[in-house]
DNA sequence: TATTGTTATACTCTATAACTATA
DNA sequence: TATAGTTATAGAGTATAACAATA
């Protein structure tokens, strides 16, 4: 049952990348046009939730681990987002080094405004693919993305 | 246990579309240096990896559905792909407005080049995943990816 | 001397629209 | 008149390096 070797290669659909990438467009294509909707990017989407987490303000470095996104492309981003209102950067009087950056009060009011309508979304996507294979999914996907927090080699 | 609100969302770790992006970046990891090396870019690998598929040649447009790349990016890609000697392109004689692209024997050689170590990287995942996982994750994946093909909202 | 964040630079990809040639 | 692909254009993100301020 191994697959067909094409050149010694996996088919197209058992690419893992592939087959992680066809997921998430499916589901970025439920929630898109939301963010459509409040001229957000899903770059500036990213940031703002991960702000929104209840941790409090952060570090660029650690909102650029969190969010996947590099130094540089976070930097413009945040001022970008500071313009508009949704940000604020203020230096950290412990280390002047660092940025803390948080949501504002309009920053929180446009998460406020897109999240009822994103949960009801992931209220479908659950009764649609069912509450326990969802959780399965998360489970396996946790467990895929600390593969290599262990790589010896 | 249901998790508790943060302005009404849910928290990050929650978040699918960044489970499965850092499920993806995770895996993406070890086979980035395999392209790096071979100075190709996720997406062009996206597209020479389709290309190989054993299909045989595609449209511009087909190829655009498979690899989740707009045209117009193709489209400027396939010209850099065709300048390196890896793919072709030749008009459909059946359908003029049509494009055949396919893989160059060069294009070939590349892709061989890399699969065998693409191959090792795969098996080195399944055993620190586990087989059945790996099964069960491909399998919830593709649920997930064809959930909005019979939406009717 | 190392670290944090920013700026500089070049390039790739995204996104939309306009255009060409076929159908 | 519609479709397939390309070209044009603007903008955002990726990636590296260099830099300023601070530790």
């Amino acid at each position: 049952m191994s697959e067909p070797s094409r050149g010694g290669l996996r088919g197209f659909e058992r690419s893992l990348p592939m087959a992680l990438m066809r997921a998430r467009e499916a589901v970025m294509a439920e929630f898109r046009p939301l963010l459509t909707e409040h001229d957000l990017s899903e770059q500036q989407w990213r940031v703002l939730r991960a702000l929104s987490d209840g941790a409090g303000p952060r570090s660029v470095g650690e909102l650029a681990d969190a969010t996947f996104l590099l130094a540089p492309s976070l930097s413009r981003m945040l001022g970008t987002l500071e313009r508009r209102g949704l940000v604020t950067r203020s230096v950290d009087p412990r280390d002047q080094r660092r940025s803390e950056i948080a949501v504002s009060p309009a920053g929180e009011r446009l998460v406020a405004a897109i999240a009822p309508r994103s949960e009801a979304r992931y209220r479908d996507i659950e009764q649609r693919f069912g509450r326990a294979d969802l959780e399965d999914l998360y489970d396996l996907l946790g467990r895929m993305a600390s593969l290599g927090a262990d790589a010896s080699s």
